[in-house]
DNA sequence: TATGAATGAGAATTCATTCAT
DNA sequence: CATGAATGAATTCTCATTCAT
């Protein structure tokens, strides 16, 4: 979907205002003042205060996703490739962590069916690249055959998650790329195939 | 802290509440018709609604923290342990969902900090704990040493986590015990030392 | 009235709440808190609020209008009474400023014509003894006899009467006796008969 | 500050309801039902309840202190100018019942210190315009030099404002303006120079 | 496109008072 | 005498949304 110029400004201004506040910050009153305009006008470029987050999901789905992709175009080596995928993901909430609110509050969705089944598209997403990658790996040699490539994705996702977790709950006050390295190394001495 | 029969009450109906339309459907208005009686009622027993959630967690803490003591009494080896204390977390869950939801809410706490450092104490209290067990699982020999105990609690929470929070997206309808257990084999067969 | 044991704390507690937060503090649940009793058994010693400050403004009016016969006892000149009125009138506040507080508040009472009513009779009873008091200074020669007696008292109680309002407005901390003193210096040079 | 239409509805919508029922009587309720609008529509226009007071007060301060100010360019004796001070103060209240009820509440506003420094300083502005006049007329010998101007002007605003307090207590049913004048007499008596 | 004005539904909390025990 | 339990009426304020211009 193909968002118009301000349409851009008020979804920056809910990553702002997120960012600053958490969910509960997102009002149309905040958003209408940190934008400038009057809170009838959001509703010229947005039907609803749902639909705003409906397109902010979307627009993470597709950084997400392009990311996936990236990943899958490189010349590398299993192992290799989830160190990207993690370090990819915590990156993209490093860079915005908004994204890292929006996405844990997958909860609050409950209600609003459309954002509740985005989220966990997302997360589907995630983890069919992973069993991807995984499964890759297992047929190289690199990765252990004896737990299932689904399991493993799942342990991995566990712990990125909670990664994203406690540093959303720390008030984004740890450095994610270094708690990233140290996650991938624990995470690749324990699925790779042993050299025995 | 001591609960009345009333204040029992008010905690059990906020446990619905939240399990039928999680932390939003937990409004002063609907506990009281919940209960049936005076919303100002509510007041006679606890203080604030802020209060009537600190409680809540206090409940959770205790029940919790009383379920490691009891792991801590067994006689068991520290793998046990650990599939105890998984499934045992699980098992408290399944029991009452609505524990799932509030302690995957933790994002929406940051404003009451009473709330979010309670939320983190559950945490840090599980944490501890399974880096206890691990220590001595390494120790005797059947946990593996080239990874640090911290790492491994942390996967294995990671993974905890993540199953909790599928199953409160999925609206609580995959048996959460089967689950808990296919992941415990998984997390083992990666802990354990090996054996050649 | 007599008041029971009861009945005197109930009212020195009142006092104590208005002492400390103004009238608004006043309300049954500070009152029994501050006693240690249960809100309804205030109503075992009251029938109301509203009782409560009718009682206190009765014990003024009693302290002020003994005061008032005192004065009337000694054997002094007008303008000596005169300085006992104000400096006892400012004594009593100054020994308990709730007083001011409740007797400043006259406005608050508009709807509660018993209250209402009291609040005016202690100003007339203040009124009636100062122009007794001027009226025999201005036989005796002492007090100037261009001016009524009833506009000399209201001159007097004006001033008086803002001084108690500027100290409770300062938070009552300044010093209401030496005030006091100074105030009467200059209503004596007033109201004194011109010696040529 | 320029008030916009509503503003102005509201904040006359204001001065009826405390004319009527005293500062109690405001409430955004009563005011909502007095000009027809939801009680929602009041904080369109302003952001709190407080903001109103705030705002009737800048509006009293306005209109006190362009009447000093006019007083001022008058090519009038001194004492002819505390008679304006005092005719004119009376004369604002007289106008404006409920200006004396929100001027005589000073009390009730100590929990809220925007407002509660705004009533001292609209007193301390008529303090300091009483003390400029009359130092005029010390100077010109006019009025009496062996009592300071303070504390003249302290005598004058004691009984002027003792008069507008009778004058709400007594449902604003006695004649101010004569009340004024005879007020006025004999303070000009009080206060101007022997001529002996 | 944009705005100003308005709104209904709801939220948390306070308060004086009543009543059965 | 005293209390615990409860209540109805108010109160301030928030929020997403609508509509005429």
């Amino acid at each position: 979907m193909k968002l118009s110029k301000r349409q851009s400004e008020i979804i920056q201004a809910t990553i702002k205002l997120i960012g600053e506040g958490g969910i509960q910050a997102l009002t149309i009153k905040n958003l209408s003042s940190e934008i400038g305009m009057a809170e009838s006008a959001i509703y010229r470029h947005f039907s609803s205060k749902t639909e705003i987050l409906n397109v902010l999901l979307d627009y993470l789905k597709h950084i997400v996703t392009s990311h996936y992709d990236n990943i899958f175009e490189l010349k590398i080596s299993a192992l290799e490739r989830v160190k990207k995928m993690i370090s990819g993901q915590l990156n993209i909430f490093n860079e915005n962590p908004p994204f890292a609110i929006v996405i844990l509050s997958d909860g609050l969705y409950k209600n609003e069916k459309e954002l509740h089944e985005k989220i966990i598209l997302i997360m589907e997403n995630a983890k069919s690249t992973f069993i991807k990658i995984i499964n890759e790996g297992q047929k190289s040699g690199e990765i252990r055959r004896d737990i299932s490539s689904e399991q493993l994705a799942f342990i991995i996702m566990g712990s990125v998650r909670l990664t994203i977790n406690q540093w959303s709950l720390s008030g984004f006050n740890f450095d994610l790329k270094k708690r990233g390295n140290s996650l991938f190394k624990t995470i690749s001495i324990l699925i790779q195939k042993n050299k025995y």
